[in-house]
DNA sequence: TCAATTTATTGGTAAAACTTATAAAAGGCA
DNA sequence: TGCCTTTTATAAGTTTTACCAATAAATTGA
């Protein structure tokens, strides 16, 4: 029994004549008849009780008919939805992100995305950085941003910028108005910073305990948020990713470059090897929407 | 989309190998690689990522396995199903049969029809001689057993027998010692007869009245072995078609033949003109069954 | 770097599916 | 009843498809 049979049945069996199928499956009127033969033969029984004035079912046929139409329908349907996931008409899709990111960058390129595909649903998990390797490791997501693990493994990370992090300051500080900051004078002042496992937080401290300095930590939180209304209550100072500067701004901080070291690292896409058309996608949006200079850290 | 793609998708996904599936296929090597290609190509996207060493599904190919699966397991079953209708290893068959037929002669056919097809379902329903018709035409039932319908319109009657009728008398009856009786001697008796819509009721005053005789009703009834039970406990005479003799026997009554006029009728079969395959053995096993000398009306 | 294994490609052949043309059958109508 | 029309079946020929054998290409592991 072929699918080609089965049309083949169905629409006789629905126009209970040969001469009207044919038109409707773009078919001769022999084919047709071979086709219903073939069925009936590889069946091992008649289905339709043809004669050159009328065409009607048989029991058998009968019986068939409303399985063949679930059959074809559910076919269709599933070819239909494989070809709507190839062309991004339709489909799902899971993503990681760190929070600095997925609450900074995120939106912009998932607003670019939509318009580009407005059936694409997606998911966005907001976790830290650890958490997003694991859950990409584990195909709960199938596409992470996270910083650049050191053992990726067998996933796969495409950079998309290298990030440095920025000193937060009150708008009150007398250290608002320099234009550039030494860790060294950042570092005399009450620290703000995340909390434990945070990545960012780890970065720092690895990064300064090369240049033999401490994080003098006063307050601790594990929301970036916090950390920014903190700062901006002249609570104290922090050092951020550069790309949570407009964040910082709008909870009222100020941002300065901060130099001696210069502290960076990779931000960029995690995946599989093996990407659904949907994830090829979003991250061909998150290259370009990151790469474009007005986002670019800055 | 072909079925034959979809079972080498199938098969490739689940070994994860073409040449494993070529064996589950009896498939050479290339003509898989080119149908998993041709899938590939109709859906419009990868399936499958294959190195020499190594295949696995895209996240489109996993999304397709289990509809995939569901699809040709749909497809296997409908398939199978109508081959065992066709073999007679699987089906269901509704009969209508006239009362006189059904609970004299239809076991024993139905005996028959069992042992030859264990798995065909059957019911039976047991109804007046004019809803037997009814039942055909309106495709309640697929075929009937009744009298000889007039105009039968566009149903088929099959004859299986001729049936004759039989006078009931009480065994402690005098008219019991006779060898047969005639109508004009049996009608001085008190009269048991069916209730009327009965068909068998309905004939005997038609023909009795081409001979200017009338039945002398003390008692009605719906049921035959009313009927009989009442003149077996002496309450009158009765007259039966020759298919309920064992039944009247059962009951207690004496049957005589009956003469001047030998009133006759034809029972057989009622279907429209597409039988299944079920029904057709049906109608087989009962003609054999009825024209076995042992069975036919004596 | 080589050997072994696995998938992709190529070329040729056999099968199948399709179309045109023709035949056969059955109801409608004179 | 017999012809005409309509409709399905069959036949013949052609194109297309599917398949296998042989070979190439690629990747992994030693």
């Amino acid at each position: 029994m072929t699918v080609k049979q089965l049309r083949a049945f169905l629409a006789v069996a629905q126009t209970l004549s040969f001469t009207q199928a044919c038109e409707r499956l773009h078919l001769s009127q022999p084919a047709l008849s071979l086709a219903i033969k073939g069925l009936e033969e590889s069946l091992g029984g008649k289905l339709l009780i043809r004669s050159t004035r009328s065409v009607r079912l048989t029991p058998e046929g009968e019986s068939l008919l409303p399985l063949a139409k679930h059959l074809l329908a559910q076919w269709d349907n599933t070819e239909e939805r494989l070809r709507q996931r190839f062309t991004l008409q339709l489909g799902r899709l899971s993503v990681a992100a760190m929070p600095a990111f997925a609450c900074n960058l995120l939106p912009a390129a998932l607003v670019k995305f939509r318009q580009q595909y407005p059936k694409i649903n997606i998911t966005v998990h907001d976790v830290i950085n650890e958490e997003v390797t694991e859950m990409v490791r584990s195909r709960q997501v199938e596409m992470g941003i996270a910083f650049s693990p050191e053992g990726a493994g067998s996933l796969l990370f495409t950079p998309l910028f290298e990030d440095h992090f920025v000193a937060v300051v009150p708008p009150t500080s007398s250290l608002n108005q320099a234009s550039q900051l030494a860790w060294s004078t950042l570092l005399n002042h009450d620290f703000i910073t995340l909390q434990r496992p945070s990545m960012v937080r780890r970065l720092l401290e690895q990064e300064l305990r090369k240049q033999h300095m401490e994080l003098p930590v006063a307050f601790e939180s594990h929301q970036l948020s916090t950390v920014g209304r903190m700062v901006a209550d002249g609570l104290g100072v922090s050092a951020v990713p550069s790309m949570c500067i407009r964040q910082m701004h709008e909870l009222g901080a100020r941002c300065i470059p901060l130099t001696a070291p210069a502290i960076s690292c990779r931000v960029g896409i995690l995946t599989h090897q093996e990407l659904s058309v949907a994830a090829h996608a979003l991250r061909t949006v998150l290259l370009e929407t990151v790469q474009a200079p007005s986002l670019s850290g800055d």
